[in-house]
RNA sequence: GGGCGCGUAGCUCAGGCGGUUCAGAGCGCUUCCCUUACAAGGAAGAGGCCGGGGGUUCGAGUCCCUCCGCGCCCA
């Protein structure tokens, strides 16, 4: 394509160039050309694949979204202009919890599973109004109904998220996208689980697992917080068995003592080796139980003798498993205690005691018990107050209880030493960035201590793809479970029927019943890369796109979604899900704390984007590096929108010398013509001779290979700092030291060069500004190419360095650093940089005095000095005679 | 308690392999300048025991040890 048959196709550079509505023009222009749509006949080689983190679009917009996902966009532009086919797709998390909650809210309705779907439901009219929805009551609706409600509403959340992306110029592919409950995931994440199932690296256990009492589901490891909480230690008797004498413990949960199966101390405590191997009876329930050892005990705990109940906490459960104890449990999943007592207590005395606790919350049944055991005589003392560690659920504020339930699984390492070591070296076979990101990973799996729990007893979530036969008492068979056919995925086990029933059999002894849960959220992220690339569904785009290149998310979420991630692809692939991955830090607020809806010191993206522009947003995104928490700082955005205003004025100085009707500007035409379509290749036309034009370019080129560098890295950040740097030195010294040549000051063809490398520069800064202000650089490149700068190639080092013809990077350091002391000598006289200089004498070294002869023109007139003088010294220094002031 | 990271100018932070772009940038502050790309701008200046203390080395923001302070992840 020549460039001047396209002449008409450019924009004239404007008169007085601007920022405002560069955002609404541009994106319509992208969308348009489609220049991000992803390119499926390129080879896997020349593609690079993001695993774009999906945004929970149930929360509310904020600027950390804007923050972490401009990184990934700026890896996108840089290796879209680099000559690869970018696959940057975009999900959203609609999924699990965080929805059900905002639906409940916004709609005033609850989930009741039990009642029959109404295809005529339709949303409260005060919907979205909180203050009316509170006045009312809950609606009960049915499960499909209120999923319904639930597509309702993150479809329009989904709306507001694509508009923030758009404007902050993310370069997604958006024909590409995929929502968590959409039925494409759904069936994804079916089938990598039944496939799971059939390796049996899924499996279904009966057994103790962490409970939240409010949410009324099994919740996992890895979404478990530690919380310091007040508690009481309570010193209770268990009498000692054929005569030995009592033995006196401490524990904060009391009304466990029912479900109480053993006592436990260290190995190696002499006060209790004696009484390894006997029994004790506790106090008022009367059940006998044994004195046992474990090295998990803590002898510095207390009086360093625990009771294991079943369960009050993740140690019990240990014990239990591994000193093979029988259950009696206490409480029930709705958090209170059951109404009756375990078969071991058998007293009357003891089961009095237990029916003034039976019914009530674990709480509750804490302060009946000490009642009791003080009218006993067990407890010494009042109880002491302590406080200590207690695990909730992430997004709970009750303590887990840990209850027995049949629950769903997929291995992770937590029990089985050769997996765990499978998956530490999956971390090692991948790129990290920052590369101690990877020890997170590292001590998480380390620290594993179960499978991974992924059944949870919600409802709008994926359900577990399976329906189970009854026998004759109406008991479901746990061991055989029906599969769906593939071919009919997704399925909705409570309202589909399995092959070979009917809807009639369903909950009928003989029939089948349906599996109850969904899974947890995390089981479906965890196959975003098997989602995104068509994995079972369009092998082609597999193929090109997986593993992909490069997993984009926060540091918090290792143990969690990158961690579930590599475990699935490890099962599905045997490989790694991505080659790359790109951790990000948290935005802090002015005060240094992460930003979160819940501290309400949110900064809303909009706004900041409304006055200072997308570019100076940006700007100040990619000045945070990799990994790093960076600080809210509005003083960033004002640079940001400098250095996007500065593109402009010196592009469009450069650029209008073109519209001089001089020799010089026919004679840049002509050579660049020449050379034609090679100029978007980065060849820059013969005819720069000036030695600080061949200096400039010669470091133009450094700058090319730092910035590549730094990109192919990921380091985003630096790759800017380098680039901004350098364009403020062009502004600030190189044009200005060549602006009287570049005008004609000094001949035809010292105007030529000037203005060709002029040229040359502009074009390289233009495209290595454009991964990061992708707006205003399209702009600036627009006023004189037909076609995207974001589809152009990037610059190469090698072409400038040609054109640099061996020049090095002292001329124009010399150059700038005599400007800066004429400067200096202006300032310090308090006068106009206009100022004559009537005489400088510069002393420098031999070899920097040599090279200021080379430039010596450009100097002078820069500097407007009539008269340079030099001479040798040990360093830089610049008298200046100035003209005497004009007399007033 | 374990792991990881961070302490450099008033503020926010750069400082790839120890030594000529090692005392740096921007902001803020002070002074000056409407100069034919830019006043939504430009030029210049002042400001620092590089957290403390040891060590390695000819030489240490840089490497090692230790202490202090801060943050994060996990127990």
């Amino acid at each position: 394509m020549s460039r001047l048959a396209d002449e008409t196709t450019r924009a004239a550079v404007p008169e007085k160039p601007a920022l405002e509505g560069l955002e609404a023009k541009w994106d319509a222009d992208w969308e348009a050309s489609g220049i991000y749509r992803f390119d499926e006949t390129r080879p896997r080689a020349e593609v690079f694949s993001i695993d774009t983190p999906p945004p929970t679009v149930s929360g509310s917009l904020h600027v950390g979204h804007v923050f972490s996902y401009t990184h990934t966009d700026i890896i996108a532009r840089y290796r879209r202009m680099s000559g690869q086919a970018v696959f940057y797709p975009m999900g959203w998390d609609d999924n699990g919890l965080p929805t059900e909650r905002r639906v409940q809210n916004y709609y005033g309705v609850r989930c009741d599973p039990s009642l029959p779907y109404d295809p005529d439901l339709a949303a409260p009219p005060d919907a979205g109004r909180p203050s009316a929805v509170a006045k009312r009551r809950t609606i009960a609706v049915s499960r499909p109904n209120f999923i319904e409600l639930c597509e309702e509403l993150t479809a329009s959340d989904e709306r507001a998220f694509e508009d923030l992306f758009r404007r902050i110029g993310l370069s997604v592919d958006w024909t590409r996208t995929y929502a968590t409950i959409d039925a494409h995931c759904r069936r994804v994440s079916q089938l990598a689980f039944l496939e799971n199932l059939e390796r049996g690296e899924a499996y279904q256990i009966e057994a103790p697992s962490l409970w939240d009492t409010t949410f009324q589901t099994a919740v996992a490891q890895a979404e478990l917080d530690d919380r310091e909480v007040p508690g009481a230690y309570h010193k209770l008797r268990f009498a000692g068995t054929g005569g030995a004498d009592d033995i006196w413990i401490d524990t904060t949960r009391p009304e466990l003592v029912p479900s109480c199966v053993a006592l436990v101390a260290h190995p190696d405590d002499g006060r209790y080796r004696p009484r390894f191997g006997s029994t004790v009876r506790t106090p008022v329930f009367d059940v006998e139980v044994p004195v046992l050892a474990h090295a998990l005990a803590d002898p510095d705990k207390g009086t360093g003798i625990a009771m294991i109940c079943t369960f009050g906490d993740t140690a019990d459960v240990t014990w239990w498993r591994e000193l093979n104890l029988p259950v009696r449990t206490v409480i029930g999943r709705d958090g209170r205690l059951a109404a009756e007592p375990p078969a071991a207590v058998e007293s009357a005395a003891g089961r009095a005691a237990y029916a003034r606790l039976a019914g009530k919350t674990a709480a509750q049944a804490r302060a009946e018990i000490a009642a009791v055991f003080a009218e006993s005589g067990d407890i010494d003392g009042e109880p002491r107050p302590i406080t200590h560690p207690v695990k909730f659920f992430e997004k709970g504020d009750k303590p887990l209880e840990i209850v027995s339930s049949r629950q769903w699984y997929i291995r992770n390492g937590g029990r089985d030493d050769d997996l765990r070591q499978a998956l530490i070296d999956r971390g090692v076979q991948m790129n990290w960035v920052p590369a101690y990101m990877r020890a997170r990973y590292e001590s998480w799996i380390a620290g594993l201590n179960g499978d991974w729990l992924i059944s949870r007893q919600r409802f709008f979530g994926v359900p577990i793809p399976l329906w189970y036969r009854l026998d004759a008492d109406g008991s479901p068979l746990w061991d055989a479970p029906i599969r769906p056919d593939p071919g009919t995925l997704p399925v909705d086990p409570s309202a589909d029927c399995p092959p070979g029933y009917d809807e009639s059999q369903r909950g009928r002894p003989g029939g089948f019943a349906g599996d109850p849960d969904v899974m947890d959220t995390w089981a479906t992220s965890s196959l975003t890369p098997q989602i995104a690339t068509g994995w079972r569904t369009d092998e082609a785009l597999y193929a090109s796109t997986f593993p992909m290149d490069m997993r984009p998310q926060a540091h918090d979420i290792i143990r969690t979604w990158l961690f579930s991630t590599v475990v699935r692809a490890h099962f599905d692939a045997g490989a790694v899900p991505w080659h790359n991955c790109a951790l990000s830090g948290w935005i802090l607020d002015p005060d240094r704390k992460k930003m979160s809806k819940s501290r309400g010191n949110v900064q809303v993206p909009t706004d900041l984007l409304e006055r200072y522009g997308a570019d100076a947003v940006r700007y100040w995104a990619a000045c945070g590096r990799p990994g790093t928490d960076t600080a809210f700082d509005e003083q960033q955005f004002r640079i940001g929108r400098r250095l996007a205003v500065k593109l402009l004025n010196a592009s469009k100085f450069v650029l209008r010398f073109a519209e001089l009707d001089d020799v010089a500007s026919v004679e840049v035409e002509r050579r660049e013509q020449a050379l034609g379509a090679d100029l978007d290749a980065g060849a820059v036309p013969a005819g720069v001779t000036g030695p600080l034009d061949r200096s400039m370019l010669h470091r133009l080129a450094g700058l090319v290979d730092d910035a590549s560098q730094a990109l192919d890295a990921f380091d985003y950040a630096r790759a800017l700092e380098r680039t901004e740097s350098f364009f403020w030195a062009f502004t600030d010294d190189h044009i200005e030291l060549v602006k009287a040549r570049a005008y004609g000051e000094h001949g035809t063809a010292a105007a030529v060069s000037a203005r060709l490398s002029l040229r040359a520069a502009s074009r390289v800064l233009q495209q290595l500004f454009a991964p990061f202000m992708p707006f205003v650089a399209e702009e600036v490149w627009r006023w004189w190419h037909p076609a995207s700068v974001h589809a152009s190639a990037w610059p190469q080092s090698g072409p400038l360095r040609a054109a640099a013809g061996g020049a090095g990077a002292l001329p124009g350091v010399v150059a700038a650093a005599v400007l800066g002391e004429v400067r200096r000598a202006k300032s310090e006289a308090k006068r106009p940089l206009r100022t004559e200089v009537l005489r400088a004498t510069v002393a420098d070294t031999a070899e920097r005095i040599a090279m200021l002869a080379t430039v010596v023109d450009d100097v002078r007139a820069a500097g407007r000095i009539s008269e340079l003088v030099t001479s040798e010294g040990p360093e830089l220094s610049v008298a200046c005679d100035l003209a005497p002031e004009a007399a007033a």
